[in-house]
DNA sequence: GGTAGTGCGTGCGCCGCGCACGCATCTCCT
DNA sequence: AGGAGATGCGTGCGCGGCGCACGCACTACC
């Protein structure tokens, strides 16, 4: 396969090689499976459902529902559902925008920050668990390469 | 951050680091997103359901409904239901397994040989089409990088 | 100032999902 | 050999999330 090269310089074999693990990946991070072992014991609010919202939120910063829905990747009355109820949680609240009465900005509360950083370093912790057997350097390379690939990858 | 080592000599923010781009890589790799644009076009069996037990068919060889349940990751009711479709549509069929009467295999017929065939090659081409800007040899580094980390990983 | 446009929350119908049941078949023990 | 428990499969059922579309409040523009 050394000869069947392309014109951007990278073998064909690759692109099903990351296709086959990616899939592999994406199998084992549904939310059913992973969001769910996550969450688990974080309250009733905090669930498999309501996890893409509160991280997505964590990740942008104080939003409107509208503009939440396509990086949460639901429709934009689901995030609304979900922000209730993790707003009668007391993860976080509605607050009036000041320049469009319309607007609901949604924002952490305390105890949103603190869950959202409980919930970040398990996930973190669960990564590094596995990654301690790799060489020195690995992880490091590893983790610019994933960066790049979701910056300006086809996911993008 | 340069001093905050642990013993496995891989710092702790390549944990977080990892963990925030899987975050977004699956966000934009959802069923919903991807496995819909993918299987567009391709029958009206084929969609972003069915797909998994069509790829985990792929992958597993003729297989029970009970064994592809956990690599597709449902129900096993799910998969059987699935794959009802699925032979519908004359994508898989259902063969007795000699050894039990009662054991029903799915295996992939012509066709879904060749529906197979056609979206591993259209995620192939998605995936390469934005690979193609990387120096040569990361791809396959990263390829690599990817494949252990799914192999052996938290995911494993 | 009035009309079209925008943002939000909610009711409704649909669909997938997990649980549990029934039937057919296998296994093992006596 | 034969019966009892175990196993595999398909299916009915209730639950819950999702997308669509509507109504209401407010804004922007003419």
């Amino acid at each position: 396969m050394r000869r069947a090269r392309y014109s951007c310089g990278v073998e064909n074999e690759v692109g099903h090689e990351i296709a086959e693990a990616l899939g592999i990946l994406l199998r084992r991070t549904t939310r059913a499976q992973l969001h769910k072992r996550l969450t688990e014991g974080m309250g009733e609010a905090v669930d498999e459902v309501t996890y893409p919202v509160l991280s997505a939120l964590a990740r942008t910063g104080p939003r409107s529902a509208a503009e939440l829905a396509p990086d949460a990747g639901v429709d934009r009355s689901g995030v609304t559902r979900r922000a209730s109820r993790l707003e009668a949680a007391g993860l976080i609240r509605r607050e009036a925008d000041p320049t469009d009465r319309r607007a609901h900005l949604l924002v952490l509360t305390e105890e949103g920050e603190a869950a959202v950083t409980e919930l970040r370093a398990r996930l973190a912790a669960h990564i590094m668990r596995s990654l301690s057997s790799w060489p020195p350097g690995e992880a490091e390379s590893f983790a610019r390469q994933l960066r790049r690939f979701t910056a300006e990858g086809p996911f993008a």
